[in-house]
DNA sequence: GCGATTTGGTGACAAAGTGTGTCAGAGCCG
DNA sequence: CGGCTCTGACACACTTTGTCACCAAATCGC
């Protein structure tokens, strides 16, 4: 009857989920509600849910130690609500994870602003999350598998590559045909920053282009653009 | 309520990000700002922005490395603030890949010319780039593959081109059939204006024409403009 | 912990890329 | 044709890059 965003509410206190269920409702939202983390544990296991408003002070396993748990397995978006005003409940609710904090007693419309809030950052973030580091690139004749930390010929036989390797071929295969200077380089690899008479990219890349160019002497793979650092050229496809 | 370009503001002071950020909406920017990097992270993959203004001395992750990286995998226009009038920084700023430089403390006039003046000149830019280079361009026997930064003979074998080369190559193929002067092709190869007896140009069509031209003592394809510079002349097909 | 192995940075030297100067020759104009 | 300017080619200087050997630091295996 209702297909808006959905949204579970996990208090134990009948009135509140009532009153909340309904100025939500009201707003669009599809709404469930759970009298403690059991029973919030059973509805999330039959339907998908968007966002949690989570009471902090719960019988049994409180919200604290549930949204933690919560966090452990999903990136569900979690909003807690409490009673106490308290500045540290709200650090120590962010650090567990939670999205955002509301205090009791809050408005409805507040309620509502700040769940709207907190989908929009969380879309926005699967968005970019969605289209997010790929676990495998393929270039030329390579598979650069990223999570095993591989990087396998054509034949399937893996090249092994030293630390220093993968973090340079990773920051090179995430930014192909692009020419990144030594600065950059160094940055994105190494995440530190150049001295002045800095040598090292140089002889990370020519370690690097002994494993994958056919001819290190002639690299197709890994260009020098000179005065302007080095340029990944192949085309890369992500998975 | 607004659509004019999106600033960005990344300063670790309030009392500045307000007030840079009120002269800004005033004049109908749409603005957002940011205290650090991570903050500035997080706006940036939620929205599209326009122009970047980037404190020089951040907590945490300084202007100039967030600068860097931020070059890595965007071209959005970058606008350095520092309190320091120091020349130095400047330079360390542009060759950062910044496109502009303000010293603190500066008008907000000021401060607006200088993102509308940057604005324009990436929108030139963009427009150009929008109409999106072509990958590949074919004239006479021979393929220039721009990103693969290769020039294949009509046998496929690839001749190798320098840094130089490959930059004057292009600038010629993207402008066939007009004559270019030697300051126009500094311009479009090396980004740089031409000192009062320039001959580096020469030498480098000369180079160039040995890889290129069948007979390089009767050029075919380079041409000299007596007087007035050197002409690509054969027929260019874009893929 | 301790020695062996791996890895990454530095210095040195060779090689490549680029700019400048010179000189000869070509193009232009009278 | 003669004087002028402009261009092509080459040699050379200088900068940047490639690579090797070596050492120090980190890591590994016990």
């Amino acid at each position: 009857m209702n297909d808006g965003p959905h949204i579970l509410i996990v208090d134990d206190h009948r009135e509140m989920r009532d009153l909340v269920s309904r100025a939500l409702a009201k707003e669009g939202f599809r709404v469930s509600t759970a009298g403690d983390g059991k029973a919030m544990r059973k509805l999330m296991a039959d339907a998908r849910v968007d966002l949690i408003l989570l009471d902090l002070m719960l019988p049994g396993e409180d919200g604290l130690s549930l949204c933690r748990s919560l966090r452990a397995d999903s990136d569900i978006p979690i909003i807690m609500l409490t009673a106490k005003g308290d500045e540290v409940d709200r650090v120590i609710g962010l650090e567990m994870g939670a999205d955002d904090y509301v205090p009791k007693p809050f408005g409805s419309r507040e309620l509502v602003a700040r769940i709207r809030a907190v989908l929009r950052r969380n879309r926005a973030r699967a968005r970019t999350a969605g289209q997010d580091k790929p676990k495998r690139y393929r270039f030329e004749r390579w598979t650069f598998d990223v999570d095993k930390r591989e990087l396998l010929g054509s034949d399937g036989v893996a090249v092994p590559l030293s630390t220093g390797e993968f973090d340079l071929l990773l920051a090179l295969v995430e930014h192909p045909q692009r020419t990144l200077s030594r600065d950059q380089l160094l940055d994105l690899a190494r995440h530190r920053a150049a001295n002045t008479f800095d040598r090292s990219m140089d002889t990370q890349v020519s370690r690097l282009r002994k494993k994958v160019e056919r001819d290190p002497a002639e690299p197709a793979i890994i260009k020098t653009v000179w005065g302007g650092g080095y340029i990944f050229t192949p085309d890369v496809s992500r998975e």
